[in-house]
DNA sequence: CACTTTCATGACGACATGGTGATCAGCGAA
DNA sequence: TTCGCTGATCACCATGTCGTCATGAAAGTG
C-alpha cells in the first residue's frame, strides 16, 4: 500500500471528526483521531503527523496550549478549527504559528481543499514521503541513492505522475503533457514507457506496484 | 443558511468584469476580482472561492495554465469564458477539468444562471450527508474510508445517481449517460451493473437500500 | 387468486484492456 | 558507414470487464 499523508484530527464532536475522517480518507489521506486534548502532544512527539486539524475548544487540554506546545518542537502544519469568526482575529494576534484557521460551521470539502493547499505548499521540502527523488535540474531520478537512468520521456512521465500521487491520469492527459506539440501517437506508446519505467524502478530496488494502472482509466503513482 | 458564496472573477476587460460583478452581487453572491492572471492561483490557495469565472485570454498567466494549476490542488468549480465557439471543442479535448464553458459575447443573466446551476449541483456534496464519497481525480469511491473498487461503468453509474439523490433515472437515461457513443445495449445490462454496485456497497459496510429500484420506472439513490 | 410485468441473481461467452517482447525508424557519436 | 540509444508501433497473450441470457422471485393488475 501507499504511504499517504497522516492527518491528525483533534476534535471532541464525534460527528464532526468522523465526517472529517471520511472526507480526508476519500482524498487519500490517513487519519489519527483524538477526542480530547490530553495525549495529543505526546502523540505528536511519538508519531508526528503530516498535518494537524486542531479544534480550539476541547475537553482536557485546550487547542491553544496544544498549539504552543507542539510549536515548541515541531513545524508540523496546523489548521485551527474555531467556533466563531471573531476568534480568528484574536488567534492571529496571539501569533501561535498555526498555518490556517477555519471557522465552524465549515464544509468538509473546504477543509480538504485547505489541507491539500497546505500540503502542496510544503510538498517540495517534504522529500521523505516519496521513495524516488526527482531532480529536474540535474535531470536525475534516484531511489535509495541509485540512479534510475531514465530517458527524457520516462523522466517527464514520472515527474508528471509523481507531482500528484494518487491522482489517476488518462493516457490522453499523459500524452498531452508528454508532448507539448500535440503530436498524435498511439495509446500503447504510453504503456510501453510505463513498462520501461517500471523495469528501471524495480531494477533500482523500488516496488513495481508504485506505478499502478487503473483498468479502463489510466495510470497513477501511489506511495 | 450558509453565508454567501464567493465567486472569483478573472477577467481583464473592466466593463465585463464590473458587469459580472453587478449581476452576481444582485444575485446574492460575493465577488473577488482579478484583472490579470498573475496572482490568481496564489489567491485561490489562500482563500478558495466557491466558484471561478475564468477568462481564457489574460495578461500575465493565461486561463489555461491557471485552470491546470488550480485543478492540481482544488476541485473548485470553474467556468471558462472564451472568445470563440471553436475554442470550446479544443478545450474540451484538453480535458482541463473545467465545469462549464461560456462563449463571448454572453448575457450576464446566462452567466448567473449557469453559476446557480453549478452551485446547486455541487451543493449536496457540501452537506456531508452522502455516506459514499466520490473523488473523480483519484477514481476512488469510499465508504467510511473503505474503497469500493469500482469498475469504470460502475463508477459512472454511481456518480450519475449520486449527483442528484432522490431523482429517479430510467434505464434509458442511464444508458445515455453511461455510454456517450449511444450504443444499443439491453435494459437488463443496467440491472447487472446495479447488482454489482449494490454488492460492492454492502461489501464496504454500506446499506444496500441506498440504491433503490422504482418498479416500472428505474433506479435512484436515496440517503 | 391467477396472470402479467418487472426485477434480482448467477453463469457464461464476447470483447476490451493491459503487459510484454520484438521490431523498426530516426538520430547522433564513434 | 556502423553502432548504440531512444522512442514509437505492433502482435500476441493473459486477464478484467461487460453484455446477455435463463431462471426464479417479487410486484403490480384484474
Amino acid at each position: 500500500m501507499s504511504k499517504a499523508c497522516r492527518i491528525m484530527i483533534v476534535e471532541d464532536e464525534p460527528k464532526l471528526s468522523s465526517l472529517l475522517h471520511d472526507y480526508l480518507t476519500a482524498a487519500g489521506y490517513e487519519t489519527a483521531l483524538h477526542a480530547d486534548g490530553n495525549k495529543v502532544v505526546e502523540s505528536v512527539q511519538a508519531k508526528p503527523p503530516d498535518l494537524m486539524l486542531l479544534d480550539l475548544m476541547l475537553p482536557g487540554k485546550d487547542g491553544l496550549s496544544i498549539c504552543r506546545e507542539v510549536r515548541a518542537f515541531s513545524n508540523v502544519p496546523i489548521i485551527m478549527l474555531t467556533a466563531r469568526v471573531e476568534e480568528i482575529d484574536r488567534l492571529l494576534g496571539l501569533d501561535l504559528g498555526a498555518d490556517d484557521y477555519i471557522c465552524k460551521p465549515f464544509s468538509p470539502r473546504e477543509v480538504v481543499a485547505r489541507v491539500k493547499a497546505i500540503l502542496r505548499r510544503i510538498a517540495p521540502q517534504d522529500g521523505g514521503s516519496a521513495p524516488i527523488l526527482l531532480d529536474p535540474d540535474r535531470f536525475a531520478a534516484t531511489h535509495a541513492g541509485k540512479p534510475l537512468g531514465l530517458t527524457p520521456v520516462e523522466f517527464r512521465l514520472l515527474t508528471t505522475l509523481a507531482a500528484q500521487p494518487g491522482r489517476v491520469f488518462s493516457r490522453n492527459q499523459l500524452m498531452d503533457i508528454l508532448y507539448v506539440d500535440h503530436r498524435i501517437v498511439s495509446d500503447r506508446t504510453v504503456d510501453s514507457h510505463v513498462k520501461n519505467l517500471r523495469r528501471k524502478i524495480t531494477d533500482a530496488g523500488g516496488n513495481e506496484e508504485w506505478l499502478q494502472s487503473i483498468y479502463g482509466i489510466g495510470y497513477k503513482i501511489e506511495w
